[in-house]
RNA sequence: GGGAGAGUGUCCCGAGUGGCAAAGGGGGCGGACUGUAAAUCCGCUGGCUAAGCCUUCGUAGGUUCGAGUCCUACCUCUCCCA
């Protein structure tokens, strides 16, 4: 692709966040003279947000580490309504509570990779409940439903996968499309922002803003996506056994997140160096190009910068080092993740409780069912001793001294240290 | 308001019209091979005090020795007509 006048656009480019871009070189040409703000909006469904949502706070961070000054939009208001985009179902409705301490909680990974303040390129945070809550409705259809065709709504692609499994579509979430195009309309109007990010799934959804402020006799708008992340062999990243991988702490441990990354597939490693982390285009390059098993290295340096970036530098290294420790040493370190097991009351509890209550207890396995399963299968450890039945009665006497725990493990790569209480 | 169809293992898709813990995929998990990779092969994929018992096919009733399957009502959705 041909070289852009602006720091902002080449960066994106080199690294790989770019794939679709209206009028990208008006926009390069704007990014080269002046100081641009620009956006992106986050559900507030959950109490954190996943990696899913990283990239495009990566893409915040580069937008100011280039100069210009980004926004983070929580959708307090577009969240009481639902993202129909290429969902095949209702999404249930949310509290104006749940809402709010889902904002909370969001918000705190945000200043760890952005910086806010009230200087001219420092970041802000800005909520969209504060102005689509008080729309009057009448009023909006005057001023903003006029510009909106619904032949051409129902066209989107976003919307299809719905409307082609004959699933409803309801008169609410349709206007999900219309809410965000008129934030990025209202965005303009308050903050000079001129250009909305975004996953290519909300393509349609930006662009329906970027002609909203057309049709309104407003600025020239820009809309700009980043590449749906799927691992090379086809699969939406992010999605574990138990769920998504969260940025939150509490959610999902820096440890959990340090391996997620440690296990990236290996046609993926130069792809997530570039988009996740900030390392020098030329260094990953080289770490990049490591073949066969040295590519593993690779694997370390990208775990640990990413888990660096959301977790702080400190936790990452000592993810880095539970893991070295476990994997390479065959030592097992306090770092690792910790359940509990009570004791129990019962006189039949003094001695120990089974193999299988203490699989349950580390949480490694859902059910009294899967953990007998997986001792069948030959995939349970406990103390570094293969499990082969269920029923067997392990001795509180028998704990790891240095730990004062069970070392329980499922597989190769999942230990979790289970502790009694 | 009238007519025609749909809802299946709480990850998804999807067979099943009286004996069903319910075919087959995908995904996921475990094992083998490796490099904590990919690909490939094999196994597993409702719960429990476990050769037994309990719960599951939109919801609630009913028929039957026995219901995902038949009947009734209701809910949700789709399409056509008004």
């Amino acid at each position: 692709m041909a070289q852009f006048k602006s720091d902002f656009l080449n960066v994106l480019d080199q690294r790989g966040f770019i794939h679709q871009g209206s009028d990208l070189e008006g926009l390069d040409a704007l990014a080269a003279k002046e100081i641009v703000t620009g956006y992106v909006g986050y559900d507030a469904t959950a109490t954190s947000i996943h990696i899913g949502n990283l990239i495009t706070v990566t893409l915040l961070y580069w937008l100011q580490e280039t100069g210009h000054r980004p926004i983070s939009l929580m959708g307090g208001g577009t969240s009481m309504v639902g993202d129909p985009s290429f969902r095949d179902d209702q999404r249930q409705l949310l509290s104006v509570e749940k809402i709010n301490t889902n904002i909370e909680s969001i918000k705190r990974v945000y200043s760890r990779i952005l910086r806010y303040g009230d200087g001219p390129t420092d970041a802000i945070m800005v909520n969209n409940a504060d102005w689509l809550l008080k729309l009057n409705y009448v009023e909006f259809l005057r001023d903003v439903g006029r510009y909106f065709s619904v032949n051409r709504m129902l066209s989107f692609d976003s919307v299809k996968l719905r409307l082609d499994r004959e699933q409803s579509l309801s008169f609410l979430e349709f206007n999900y499309m219309i809410m965000q195009g008129y934030d990025f309309v209202e965005l303009n109007r308050r903050y000079g922002t001129v250009l909305q990010m975004g996953g290519s799934d909300q393509w349609g959804n930006i662009i329906n803003g970027v002609e909203l402020s057309h049709r309104m006799g407003g600025a020239q708008l820009y809309a700009l996506t980043t590449p749906l992340l799927t691992t090379s062999s086809g699969q939406k990243m992010g999605k574990t056994a138990n769920g998504a991988v969260w940025l939150n702490g509490d959610l999902f441990s820096p440890y959990d997140f340090w391996q997620y990354f440690r296990n990236t597939e290996d046609a993926d490693v130069e792809k997530w160096l570039k988009i996740f982390t900030r390392l020098p285009l030329d260094e990953i390059a080289r770490i990049a190009a490591l073949g066969g098993s040295e590519i593993n290295e690779a694997k370390k340096i990208l775990a640990t910068e990413i888990t660096a970036i959301v977790h702080g530098r400190e936790a990452a290294e000592q993810a880095a080092e539970t893991a070295r420790a476990f994997f390479e040493s065959g030592t097992s370190s306090a770092n690792l993740p910790t359940t509990t097991i009570d004791r129990g009351p019962n006189e039949e509890w003094q001695l120990g409780r089974t193999t299988a209550a203490i699989i349950v207890a580390s949480g490694l396995v859902s059910s009294g069912s899967e953990a007998r399963r997986k001792i069948e299968e030959g995939a349970v450890r406990i103390n570094d001793r293969l499990i082969s039945d269920p029923k067997e009665i392990v001795f509180w006497q028998d704990l790891y001294e240095d730990t004062g725990a069970f070392k329980v493990q499922l597989g190769k790569k999942k230990v979790v240290l289970v502790r009694p209480v």
